[in-house]
DNA sequence: ACATTTTTGTGAGCATGCTCACTTTATGGC
DNA sequence: GCCATAAAGTGAGCATGCTCACAAAAATGT
């Protein structure tokens, strides 16, 4: 049996290698899953064996880079919890830069709002651990409190926004993008804490 | 001529009543094309005479819908912007009330912040419509100064999420939506205005 | 009236995401 | 070693969004 578990992830590496490769030289879309399939040296109906779609690839590769690291941001100490969110988010566009021509169908479907209804568990992980650490984040700075679950949802929000906007940004080093996350992190942050100031 | 426009025309009308009927039964997901066409009566291949995509169709639907009404609210009087904003928001979400089930598609491509990258031209102009109505009120406040490109991306990408919650709102009256709403367009405002005191 | 051109309509057919009945291969008991 | 069971793999085929070469119909010129 061991043998047997072995040759099934190596068939999921193969997929996964072969999935990106053509991802990034061809695109998301022009790229069919019999390139996917054939790249990978197996057969069509194989490869739903292991993925039971298309875009569940995609996703797989994008929460897995999005997983590993960082992590150990949140030890880092920041003055402000603007700058604690700003670096968080930052580290994620580091991570994220390798697919961010290709993130348009990740954030359609796995990490859209609307994902609880799409039933779709991978995006969902990345959006627990995300703000999940955003919660820690609050709580050292003294504003957990505020992160209702509302709270929450427009973070996530604007959070997408700026991966949607990033996606598409045009200016030399997406500087742009970072502006926008500046503006939003402040504007919600600011938000929080007026809104802490009223339950005194 | 004439008699072929308004033939034309008709046809057309059949093709978006057939649809609007059968989304509204069905689902938009679970209705072919072919349903459609055999529903209005014509050839699949006519349907595309008319609607690039079976998504136009459905944008179509909701930008018609959402243009016409919602006009007059601009010059009712509020005592602040974000009852404004909110007057106005609350008016496009009683206008799209029909089409609120099959909302995600539309949300999906045509409204995203990266519409400008697919090129639909039916999403844009409920997009900017809206916008220079949000411009408009602010002018009325006297915040319109604070409203950069980047202050409407941000507008946009809190409305958006609005729209995409009430679409899987599951709270009775949706009053869940006008909370998150109340709430983004009152961090909204209060950061413009914060905006503006700096500017001071 | 007829011929020509332009507009509108048609449905067979293509591409592709995905399924499923079946084959091949590995594992474990004897 | 050999069979039985389970796991993994296969590719023909389906559904559906969309295209395109052609046909029918309407408009226009004479």
């Amino acid at each position: 049996m061991r043998v047997t578990a072995e040759a099934k992830e190596s068939t999921r590496r193969k997929i996964l290698d072969a999935a990106q490769e053509l991802f990034r030289t061809t695109g998301f879309e022009a790229t069919t899953t019999r390139d996917i399939a054939k790249a990978a040296g197996i057969a069509t109906g194989t490869l739903f064996n292991y993925f039971p779609t298309k875009e569940a690839i995609v996703t797989t590769l994008v929460v897995d880079s999005h997983a590993r690291p960082t992590r150990h941001l949140v030890n880092e100490q920041h003055e402000s919890l603007e700058e604690a969110l700003f670096a968080q988010a930052a580290a994620g566009l580091r991570v994220l830069k390798p697919y961010r021509k290709y993130l348009t169908p990740v954030l359609d479907t796995a990490l859209s709002p609307l994902a609880e209804a799409r039933r779709d568990d991978l995006g969902q992980s990345l959006r627990t651990d995300h703000l999940e650490r955003v919660v820690e984040l609050a709580r050292q700075h003294g504003l957990d409190a505020a992160l209702t679950p509302m709270a929450l949802q427009m973070y996530w929000t604007l959070y997408l926004g700026m991966l949607s906007f990033w996606t598409n940004d045009k200016s030399p080093k997406q500087e742009d993008t970072l502006a926008l996350l500046d503006q939003s992190l402040a504007m919600f942050v600011s938000w929080l804490r007026g809104g802490d100031e009223k339950l005194n």
